[in-house]
DNA sequence: TAGAATTACCTAAGTCAGTTAGCTTTTCAA
DNA sequence: TTGAAAAGCTAACTGACTTAGGTAATTCTA
């Protein structure tokens, strides 16, 4: 992260104090002698802060470097027991889903949002490794029942004690109050983003139709 | 997200409510009849509820279940442009850095968290394509300086009214007192996540010499 | 001021996470 | 009872990266 201090565009978004930046400038004025700032990227006038998209682009960006640091940590976790990424997010979604019932690949997919093809195969490098057992389920035999071995929970309680010591420090400057304000916060920004989503995909709809004219 | 709707487990982490559970419970039961629950993954009083991290892990997936979302929409708004996702993002962040300065293959690899190598290769697809051209610094000429073509910006401005209207529905349910809260819980966390990574390196570290031994 | 170290970028090869397409088996519903 | 749908598997593929190693330019240091 630079340590992004200069100052905020003007709300006219005109090149009003451009001399006044602390770089040399690229030449990004046009033939017209507008300074070209790119197009705001959000119009809701809470996400706007003195008419700039600024900070709500940091704080689009800031979720990316958040989760980007925490996948290194997760990647670490897993080697520590000796496994990549996905297997040991695998295992331990494994190990939770069962504490409602049985767990078959599809509801690990559901539950991680990949396609049941993907999961098939990491269950197969972690039941190779005896981490997990499969059997066939007796009331649905389409159906795989996936159980976490006792090698499998040993490996996962051999990760604990580091893993809650991180954790602590990883999340460790969210107050209680600040917590539950962000699990709020996440919960409907999935909603949106699901929301978002479907959006996206009825405005494509036009465009691959209007391409088809 | 299966609607997650079950009691809570109980502080001691004992066996107490198991046969209330709604579904059958796959045999985690262990030889000393005691049931297997997962160790917990914290232990800051801030984070747990009732004893349980459930709700600590619920928002660690909630993160990333928002993240992946917005990766959809994100490769979405770089399809409608004909670029693949990483290629719309290096495009946009050169834009955006380019406000504050001449833009290097290194700037727009420590923005994005990747390496350089990676970026030169991004940087080759977006210039074959003429929407970013690259020149050396005649300050220093180890240097790439990397503007925006017109046509890239273009581009950019073609993809701009879809993609405010789809933002502004994906963090629509923030208010503005929300989003600086969140900007602000963000910020922290990189810092935090920054340190428990490093807290990460240092304790693998022990257990790589320890294997030494 | 001549190496030595460092920095910036590039190339090539490879890894990891995931998808799509198409198949078999099983279940369910008309 | 038959046809559609669901669950899982296989194989081939893609996209997003990394690592390793190279060259050229710059900066540091004795």
């Amino acid at each position: 992260m630079a340590g992004e201090t200069e100052p905020v565009a003007p709300a006219s978004r005109a090149p009003a104090n451009a001399a006044k930046r602390s770089k040399a400038r690229a030449a990004t004025t046009t033939a017209r002698g507008k300074l070209e700032l790119p197009a705001l990227t959000v119009t809701r006038p809470e996400l706007l802060m003195r008419g700039s998209d600024r900070e709500f682009r940091q704080l689009v960006h800031g979720l990316f470097s958040f989760l980007s640091r925490h996948e290194t940590i997760r990647a670490g976790h897993a080697r520590h027991i000796g496994l990549a990424g996905i297997e040991y997010t695998a295992l331990i979604s494994i190990a939770h889903l069962a504490q409602e019932g049985d767990v078959s690949v599809s509801a690990v997919a559901q539950h991680l949002h990949v396609t049941g093809a993907f999961i098939t195969n990491v269950c197969q490098r972690l039941g190779s490794r005896g981490l997990i057992d499969k059997r066939t389920d007796p009331t649905d035999r389409r159906r795989v029942v996936l159980t976490v071995t006792a090698e499998g929970r040993h490996r996962l309680e051999t990760l604990a004690p580091s893993q809650r010591e991180i954790n602590d420090v990883e999340f460790g400057c969210l107050s209680r109050e600040e917590f539950a304000s962000l699990r709020d916060m996440v919960q409907r920004l999935i909603v949106s983003a699901e929301q978002a989503a479907a959006l996206q995909r009825y405005l494509q709809r036009d465009d691959d139709n209007a391409g088809k004219d």
